[in-house]
DNA sequence: ATGATACTTAGCTTTATGGCTAAGCATTCG
DNA sequence: CGAATGCTTAGCCATAAAGCTAAGTATCAT
């Protein structure tokens, strides 16, 4: 959430976890080998950035999936309703 | 991706896992304390069905975020901008 | 040049995770 | 009724995860 609003350092995300350093880094590392996140270091400092990219292809990934599924939805909606119109004609 | 194709028992689930069954059993309780997939008994056989809704709570959040990011790196754009023009004009 | 700052690395400990087998319990088939 | 099927429960084991402290390194400030 705080990477939303922007840049931050190691040091500022950190802040507000009652959590050792080194522990913190670790989360910040996996974040960054799973894409969400990157980082460069500014002199001593390390800045992380929010890697947007990523989430919109989660977004997107998330809108193709639920297509699929509700496009055959509807067709076995329409399956369902088509037989039932049969049988009541009868 | 197989529940996005309608319902399936944990059977069928778990077939193409070289994995047994107990140990894929945790799985699909993990997925259904998460909200992800709902299960229900039919005699001896339990069927799985996909949790749509949460899909699309997912989705909508993700949405909202972007949305936000987006927003307030456009307002940093327009401030940069804006004050490159200021510096330009003297 | 020294001390402070901001991470990093190394190494350790505890606990959780993810797998297994064996045995149990309903439900369905013959 | 007895056997087969489809999970479930119980209990165990190996490994990975997630934390810590202590010590190290590279900047920055004085």
């Amino acid at each position: 959430m705080r990477l939303g609003n922007g840049p931050a350092s190691i040091g500022e995300l950190a802040e507000p976890f009652d959590m050792a350093l080194p522990s913190f880094m670790r989360h910040i590392q996996f974040l960054q080998n799973s894409g969400w996140i990157n980082t460069r270091k500014e002199g001593r400092v390390r800045i992380c950035t929010l890697e947007k990219q990523q989430f919109a292809i989660v977004e997107d990934w998330l809108s193709e999936q639920r297509a699929l599924w509700n496009a055959r939805t509807d067709r076995l909606e329409q399956f369902v309703t088509s037989k039932q119109n049969k049988d009541n004609s009868r």
